[in-house]
DNA sequence: TGTCAACGGCACGTGCCGTGCCGTTACAGT
DNA sequence: ACTGTAACGGCACGGCACGTGCCGTTGACA
């Protein structure tokens, strides 16, 4: 068999990850470099090289990899308290150390590289929107939702203020943040009679 | 008087924060460097070092010196107008070329450079953010919104499913979108009786 | 007229890029 | 058992941009 190879492939293929995490967090994105991880790894440039275009596609890949805890939705028959769960845990695990800064530094690199923009929303936003609106499709076929809501638009709201302040005013997200929107989101802004 | 040497002075400083937006747009922020920005500025590197400390402390002044157009929110009495009125002029202005690219870096750049991140607050996000509030504030006062609504939060879905769908899915951003936002932040998510 | 700060031009050492080449290793097919 | 082959680690290369020196020039000011 060429399992042993295939096997043995794959196992540098992880360890080049992990290593690339490693250096990451210890240096930071801006100055991590496919040469650092290559040393670092013990392996040659090409090994590297081989597997990823770019530092982009490598980190893109390490990242995603490493957490892949499948953020699925409960349905409890609940949406308030299922969306609150889900989203908790997602702030949990992106909006803080270890995974926050790096998920930061991943969501940056596809401002400047679209391949890397492309493959983000591919492998993980657009999963996770997905499984969003399905939860939120049935909450509305059981007429938790208003029945003409926009749940598309449900799901940004969700999303969006969350990515704003993790983003761009860089405060940390908490639990409590998160209640604020869901709470804003039920009961909507103008007076109801 | 040294009004010469500041005005001289100034001048240099504008004609290189032209070329480094002019760059940038032929290149990509990705590519842009300051030895590039010099030599077609026909200027020496210090001159460039002596005003900036890095490329993300240059590009964001070239950026934010360029567009201030004072976003200020007219305040015709109707919330909704208002509103409207104003997320769809920031809308055409930074969600599409020309400056959407260039904004679009520079908020990557924020990610990975906190110095930039902390002045691209300052200097654009809370500016906006507090005209934003004053004028839901006194929306609030006349009671075309409800006395308890947090207005923090609906600043922030005002913003974040924006920022979302421009930074994070990359998909164009549309007036269509904005009302669709500002329709489901004035009706709430749960049904009404 | 002399002083001085900012300047353009040039060169330097450094780090990383991406790509060659070379010899080695370990599995594959015969 | 023998040989072909593909991935490998190590090394070196040219190229580019970094950030920082130095040098000679310019032009306003005292």
């Amino acid at each position: 068999m060429s399992d042993d190879r295939r096997t043995r492939a794959t196992d540098r293929t992880n360890a080049i990850m992990r290593t690339t995490l490693e250096l990451a967090q210890e240096v930071g994105y801006a100055k991590l470099s496919i040469e650092g991880v290559a040393a670092r790894s013990g392996v040659g440039k090409h090994t590297v090289y081989r597997r990823w275009p770019s530092k982009g596609a490598l980190f893109l890949d390490a990242v995603l990899t490493s957490g892949e805890p499948a953020l699925d939705y409960p349905d409890t028959g609940d949406i308030v308290a299922d969306l609150r769960q889900q989203i908790h845990a997602a702030v949990d695990l992106l909006g803080q150390p270890p995974l926050g800064p790096l998920y930061r530094a991943l969501v940056g690199e596809a401002q400047h590289d679209p391949m890397v923009a492309a493959a983000l929303n591919e492998r993980f936003i657009r999963p996770q929107a997905d499984r969003t609106l399905a939860r939120l499709r049935s909450a509305q076929q059981r007429g938790q939702i208003s029945s003409d809501f926009d749940l598309d638009v449900a799901m940004a709201i969700l999303s969006g203020p969350l990515y704003f302040q993790f983003l761009i005013t860089q405060e940390p997200l908490t639990h409590e943040y998160v209640d604020r929107v869901l709470e804003a989101l039920l009961g909507g802004m103008t007076p109801r009679s």
